[in-house]
DNA sequence: AATGAATGAGAATTCATTCAT
DNA sequence: TATGAATGAATTCTCATTCAT
């Protein structure tokens, strides 16, 4: 689980940068804000403070950076999951906890998702890993929802369209405060809780009214 | 200004004309998938089946084409109000006529939105446009609810944190479908339903439970 | 036979010197010379007095030119038979023509042939085209000799070790003056004599001596 | 780990010994086939299976390599000369002798030569050495055979003409064999054989045609 | 009005070599 | 002594753009 123990760090925390860290930040920011093409190499290595060629010593070619920059997008499901746990009685904490939960690990993903999100395009491998976080997320919460259905908390209604919902929401104000800088002072918290309160007044009345 | 000159080619004049819209919706449509950059002249004058230098011709550089296209964005206020006419009542099938008409203008400038979404840390003026679609949308139905809330059709709450969701879950399912081809037979009318069903919960069964 | 007719020649001559053909010019000149490597782009382009990017308007990359450049090796062999023809009373005639016309086309294909040399080992397309130039000389010229021996004209003997050694001789001749710059006063019209006389006593008294 | 065979490795000295002489080798092989700049230190450096830095421990620069290597050409004029004693009547078997030692002795140095043919635009201090083997050899055997004419063992005639089309058979047989791969099979005992059969024949008939 | 040729700026990448350990 | 990290110079090639026709 934790990955820290590959290169043994002399200070207390990650404090001896190393070059190939350096590196990997700064193609990391660089491809965030200006795609793939608009992170040059060049770029890189001055953001990363070392010579444009140490680059190449560190990784194969500019794509092996991306492709180790996507690594860091991988099991989602089982933090997700941690963050249900409860009863129905609690329901409300639940989903405060995971709307903060998810919220969480799209903004610590930030720049990876940002970089799948302008590369989906070009390189394919790119777009399964992106849609991969948010689809998991709606998946999560349905099958919990689902779970309160079966167990008669919940009148039978749509719960996949809820989840979608609640996560469309976080995802889109992610978009809008990293992408677009859109409201920089927006709150975060507040739009937790708002949220949290529709969706559990919309799933709670929900009649079957779909087909 | 206007544009409004799109006619059929007769003669040189219109020919040309119509040399110079083949030369956009090329860019546009490569700019969507690759990127400015990854949108090179090149691939845009094979895909509008001109010679490259053509483009030159018709645009001052590249950097033209892509302002000119900017300007497809504006002016959705209006339209946004025209789908809220209605009393109370009808509530359900206003917001359902919101939630089509907002999804069909996201889909009628889809590559112009993705542009901006890509571009938006390489063309700075970019980022105001894109999330003015957004943003519009939000307020206008946020604007519509308080009426409502105002003539007391609806329990006092935060209503642009419900308009804010329901916008952001057919943001979402925009970006899913068009930018990741996330399920490709996804149904968006099924989505409108169930989400105007879970808003109109959602919001109907508000208390004031904040700040 | 004529290559002429490809690009209708406005002056004279070749005279107006195409930038293509003056590329392909430089890059043969260099290669046979430096190498493919030493050949770099940069050296192409100076040589041919054009921009280095040209280079790439006019060939997909370096290693188009090789291959263009490799398309002049071609179909020797009728040209080889062509200065055989002739009785068994003219053998010192054919065989004085012969060795003229063989050293003439290595002199001609000289800086293919170099680079063919040169790069044996790294563009393994050219050890074909490379070696085909002396084997085909040699199997030509033993065909003749073994067509004079059927006809009793000769005594029987390896033919093939003579055309070998004909050919071989001349083949060294080349490369001593064209590849190491041996012998700049080399007098060729003297050996092309002295080699035949030595080949006709040779064959003309062979007994079949060997297993 | 022991490579004790080539130098006995007794303690460091040995060692370093051996590392170099692992360098020289792998630089001359891949000279041989790639050329001079084909042959990259990194190669060189994993063919000798040392560190790429250790090269420039033992050589000051690449370029010393070669200079080194280029030293194993020396010295050809005795030996061959002993490969030439007897009398006329043994003159086949002293040609046979003769034939087989040059082809041994280009053997022996293949590398070292094909590097020299590569090279001989690029390092020009290469051409003197490399086209002195074939030029010793030739003039070695002219003066044998010129010693047997004075003799009155030989009719006068070009000696020297002969001596290169004798040399010459072995030079171009070494290079389709070692630099073509051509006839990977190939019969070098039958090509002296039949190429002193004929050599003989030649020598022994020739008239006094010229000048 | 449209095109073919040409080009300067800059991209990723390789190479021989140096430095510090 | 040997090595891992780092680098300046150079290489092939791409791109947006201009020029002449």
């Amino acid at each position: 689980m934790d990955h820290s123990d590959i290169e043994p760090s002399h200070g207390g925390r990650g404090e001896e940068q190393e070059t190939r860290e350096r590196i990997l930040a700064a193609a990391s920011q660089l491809m965030a804000k200006k795609g793939y093409k608009g992170a040059t190499t060049r770029k890189i290595s001055q953001l990363a403070g070392v010579n444009e060629v140490t680059i190449f010593r560190h990784f194969k070619n500019k794509e092996a950076i991306l492709e180790e920059l996507l690594k860091g997008i991988l099991d989602i499901r089982q933090q997700l999951e941690n963050h249900l746990h409860g009863e129905f009685s609690e329901l409300k904490e639940i989903l405060l906890r995971y709307a903060r939960g998810y919220y969480t690990m799209l903004v610590e993903r930030k720049e990876v998702l940002l970089i799948c999100m302008i590369e989906a395009d070009n390189h394919p491998e790119v777009i399964k890993l992106f849609s991969s976080v948010p689809m998991t997320a709606v998946e999560v919460l349905c099958n919990k929802l689902q779970e309160f259905q079966d167990q008669g908390h919940l009148p039978k209604g749509d719960a996949c369209a809820a989840a979608l919902m609640f996560v469309s929401t976080f995802f889109y104000a992610f978009m809008a405060k990293h992408r677009v800088n859109l409201n920089p002072e927006f709150q975060e918290e507040q739009l937790f809780e708002d949220a949290t309160n529709i969706l559990m007044h919309g799933i709670t009345g929900i009649t079957n009214s779909h087909r």
